[in-house]
DNA sequence: CCTACCGATCGGTAGG
DNA sequence: CCTACCGATCGGTAGG
């Protein structure tokens, strides 16, 4: 909750200026999520909006404040996804492997730069807020998920050679991490579906024989 | 003759700028590997070792150089921990637990951070010889654990459920960043051995019962 | 190995 | 008096 949503009379001009808001975001979020927050530097985001650097300072406090905004945005929409595919009526298995399928290929980019950004390079303040976002809109879907399926005793729980829904929720995003890092410099063995069941099967069934 | 100092020989001397460069060395792991290339300013390096930044280019040609050849000395060091544990006349699941917990304990360092900024930060031949000696002293020595283990029968390969050796390296340096990066923000449930027996047993075993 | 600096570029802000 | 910017430049810092 910022201080800073001033008198915004309602005209005309306001429409534009959330257009142009809005355009910023989706700029920001393509050149962030594929290079990461030091790399891009605000006037390359300016540039490819048709604005001028200074111009940018209208819409956002800071650089940070950008980063934030947009982060948050992206989370919400991958929620929104994720528990799209979370309620179907599938198995729990399917499920996860749906998942795995909408964060490698729809979102495109990799939630784990989005995290080394959050540790690495924002404040103290942002960090926190962006680590509870990520927490609320991607690890508890995916908790919930995990949940289901150990208390419909197909998923080992913590006492079962499995961990709790969180970690596991973790764990599982650390497979996707994998499978985006390897697209991005291996020629890919198959496709990304056919490499998201591989993934699910392991992560479910293991690598040794029973 | 003024009281200028002497001219050292070239015995002491190149023993001393050894000396000089392998502090700059240490220090620049330590600062590196905690905060990554971008955050970490040749000043800061330079101020830490008592020296002034101009001097470190008489050492090293630039900031990447040095980096590289850091980063080139940590991961020479990763292999031989690695190999004394892969040789042991144990099984393949009690050598990985002790894999997980030298990578998590010893090195300190998340390889994470260093993959990172390989990937994002540094010029393309540098990541192309990083990238190949990330694999030579790290993925190799992992690789020849699981093929050793599909060899013996004891895990699956890629027709049976699953992956090839280099692969399953891979997925096991995932889990190895993913204990990591939980132990930067959450406080540890156990400790890092019990963590690293846990998640082998999940990687190996899989989170569903068979 | 230091002092004294450079070209450029960074994020951010001034007045109009 | 407001908005939506611009041209110019701020204080600092990057690698060298």
């Amino acid at each position: 909750m910022s201080g800073r949503q001033q008198k915004r009379s309602v005209h005309e001009e306001s429409e534009e200026a959330r257009e142009t808001r809005r355009a910023i975001l989706e700029v920001a979020r393509q050149l962030f999520m594929e290079f990461g927050y030091r790399a891009i530097t605000t006037r390359q985001i300016s540039d490819a909006c048709g604005l001028t650097q200074p111009a940018l300072y209208h819409y956002f406090k800071d650089k940070e404040e950008l980063y934030v905004a947009m982060a948050r945005e992206e989370l919400a929409r991958t929620r929104t996804g994720l528990e799209r595919i979370t309620r179907r009526g599938e198995s729990v298995e399917e499920r996860l492997k749906r998942a795995v399928a909408y964060l490698v290929g729809a979102t495109q980019h990799d939630h784990s730069l989005m995290m080394h950004d959050i540790r690495y390079e924002l404040s103290p303040e942002a960090r926190l807020q962006l680590n509870e976002e990520f927490r609320i809109n991607m690890i508890a879907p995916l908790a919930a998920l995990f949940e289901e399926g150990q208390h419909d005793g197909q998923l080992r729980d913590e006492q079962h050679g499995g961990s709790d829904a969180v970690a596991s929720a973790y764990l599982f995003l650390s497979f996707v991490s994998y499978i985006l890092a390897r697209g991005q410099h291996e020629t890919a063995t198959g496709s990304d579906s056919a490499l998201a069941q591989q993934m699910v099967g392991i992560l479910l069934h293991g690598l040794a024989y029973p």
